[in-house]
DNA sequence: GTTGAGCGTT
């Protein structure tokens, strides 16, 4: 009864999938399933995961039996707090397979479920596992190196708490994002004069950074070049033998590194 | 320990 998504879908004929944004990335099904099985008959809910590292993904999908009933729920579950957070009820746009849908019922199911064979198409190419593992990607990179200051994320969340009902969220903010990706890209090579944190002209070495700490052990480990790039030179707290044992790729510390 | 725009699985 409270194991969704472990038996897969059990039948998306006739049911309307809304798609639950916004909410904890404690929040399981087992939490929302009651929730919305009040405003109506949930025929399955499901809340995506990470694949490496297992966690929610912050959105789950709830699939109604009735229509009615799942705008109902939208129009009674959307905006409500769930474990202190705001979720956004709203059906959802794309089927299972990506596929169209309207009012969160699958306009064209992926199987016509009339005995045709599903070998009817060749399929060319096994897209959907690059697809899904780009996607995921783009996901946790954006995710992972946020431009908003720390302080400044704790009090917007607070303060969102007594904005109520305004996300913070813009349509345009989106493309600007993907669109600064190569903009992104250009900044970084004309942003030298910024960051004088790591002098290019410190040799020949990159100025990204060595992919492969053995790529020159013996010049890369000289203990003069060491000191210039660390800037921070302890001849006598370590021996010359010393450094030279322990050329371990781990005390390979650059404060250029992102 | 962290995250926060979006669209899904045995």
């Amino acid at each position: 009864m409270s194991h969704f998504g472990r038996a897969g879908p059990p039948d998306i004929r006739d049911t309307y999938s809304l798609l639950v944004l916004n909410i904890t990335f404690r929040t399981t099904a087992d939490d929302l399933f009651p929730l919305f099985d009040k405003y109506g008959k949930v025929v399955d809910v499901f809340i995506p995961r990470d694949r490496r590292t297992g966690d929610s993904r912050g959105f789950a999908f709830v699939r109604y039996k009735y229509a009615d009933e799942a705008q109902k729920a939208v129009d009674k579950l959307d905006g409500r707090v769930v474990d202190g957070r705001e979720i956004m009820v709203q059906f959802a746009k794309y089927g299972p397979d990506a596929e169209r849908i309207h009012k969160g019922r699958i306009l064209e199911p992926v199987e016509k479920l009339k005995g045709r064979s599903r070998s009817r198409s060749p399929r060319p190419s096994s897209r959907h596992r690059d697809d899904y593992r780009d996607r995921d990607y783009r996901r946790r990179n954006r995710s992972r190196s946020r431009d908003r200051s720390d302080h400044e994320r704790h009090r917007g969340r607070d303060r969102d708490r007594y904005r109520s009902r305004s996300r913070s969220k813009s349509p345009d903010y989106r493309r600007e994002r993907r669109r600064g990706r190569y903009d992104d890209d250009d900044k970084d090579r004309s942003r030298s004069p910024k960051r004088s944190v790591s002098p290019p002209a410190r040799g020949s070495v990159s100025p990204r950074k060595s992919l492969s700490p053995r790529r020159t052990p013996s010049r890369s480990r000289s203990p003069v070049a060491r000191a210039e790039k660390e800037r921070s030179p302890t001849p006598k707290s370590v021996s010359p033998r010393g450094r030279s044992e322990s050329r371990s790729p781990s005390p390979q510390r650059s404060d250029a590194d992102e």
